[in-house]
DNA sequence: GACAAGAGTTCTGTATACATTGATGCGGGA
DNA sequence: TCCCGCATCAATGTATACAGAACTCTTGTC
């Protein structure tokens, strides 16, 4: 694996992971020293980061984290609305029914083990991963997959924002359950009402859950490490 | 200007104006050469371009300029009715009435136009791009503009393809200034709804058009000049 | 004659040195 | 006391050298 590679992955999960707060300035000599590499791959990950929109290029000042504001949450799930219910309609078009059946009845599983004594965060959120590249797999759209994983990285981090209400979780887990069956059935018109449906109060609980703080405040100039 | 700024956009509009064909090889030092420039700024152009999907990046071959068949014609348009289709709802929402009267009254000059003699492409393509902005500027949502840039590339590499017939021209324009008009209301249904039918007659010309070839041969090795 | 193994070559990936540009802080003047 | 301008400096942008890996051509063997 090049050096690069390493670097990019490793600064866009501490930018995910809210390790490296918006505002923060990822000088070029500073994370090559970090990740004892030269300054070449280092500008490759920045570059990267860059397009992801994860960071921005300050003329001048080097790259910084890019802010996650209370308008960006509104902003991401509209464009979620968009490619999601698309996604969901070309999948109920595409699918392999059996995939489906089988990522609804864990999704169920899933859903009676939450109303339960433990909470499988990880295995719920493995779960969606997989559903999630179920539903790219099915749209056959490289254009649309790649649109959503561009959303998907950004949508991560607002939702670390936040800590999941457990109650949230399981009745997530059953929305997503409705959508794998619609998709399953292949009713298009389902798949979309469905996805709209978990959308809605998606954003409702994210918008509900109390954050640490929307606008981060100015990160000290200092690196943090 | 950055060398690798201005590396990126010759080498952008070359693979979208297809002066450099799908399948090409772009060797970083046979580019460094082409430019009076370096190998790193050219590594950069080459890292942005893979990033827009204009070219892909193969294990020990280098980057090569992607390939486009009809299937990703067919993927475009479904990820553009699902942007495009959204971006007219939002517009329609929050648009600056005055301004997309504006665009609607000059579109309908450009109808006109169209029907007489003279055929004033480039000006026509100009007040899409107009309309394209102000579309951006009034969703307000820069995740759903990003997207949108990134699948207009991709969409200008397709239309270059074929020669667009003067009356599919006309008929286009009409279109759009039906669209105009419906944002200029606020009529965020009538807005998606042209925006359909749009894209439909769109996609429509674009599979009816004689093109070069769809899949272009193999490249030669060596480089084209 | 065909296939496999090896050496040569050419490419990418990385490191480092140099140039250039923008930021910062101090001093002078209004 | 505030503002403008210049010098200093630090960080980015670029060039180049080196190392490692992959492809290709050649050669030998079956």
């Amino acid at each position: 694996m090049r050096a690069s590679d390493r670097a990019y992955e490793a600064l866009r999960e501490d930018i995910v992971e809210w390790r490296l707060l918006p505002g923060q300035v990822l000088g070029e000599v500073e994370q090559s020293e970090r990740f004892g590499i030269s300054r070449t791959p280092i500008r490759e990950a920045l570059s990267r980061l860059t397009a992801d929109g994860l960071a921005e290029a300050h003329r001048g000042r080097g790259v910084v984290v890019s802010q996650v504001s209370l308008e960006d949450v509104r902003a991401l799930f509209e464009l979620r609305e968009a490619l999601d219910c698309r996604a969901a309609r070309l999948a109920a078009r595409r699918r392999d029914p059996v995939a489906f059946q089988g990522l609804a009845a864990e999704l169920e599983a899933v859903v009676a083990q939450l109303h339960g004594p433990g909470t499988d965060r990880a295995g719920y959120y493995d779960l969606v991963e997989r559903m999630d590249r179920a539903i790219d797999e099915a749209t056959a759209n490289p254009y649309l997959t790649s649109a959503q994983r561009s959303l998907r990285l950004h949508l991560a981090r607002v939702r670390k924002l936040s800590r999941t209400n457990p109650d949230r979780l399981a009745r997530a887990a059953a929305e997503h359950a409705q959508i794998a069956r619609a998709i399953a059935e292949g009713s298009e018109e389902l798949a979309e009402a469905a996805t709209r449906v978990h959308l809605a109060n998606s954003l409702q609980a994210v918008l509900t859950t109390p954050v640490r703080e929307w606008v981060q405040p100015a990160p000290p100039l200092e690196a943090a490490g």
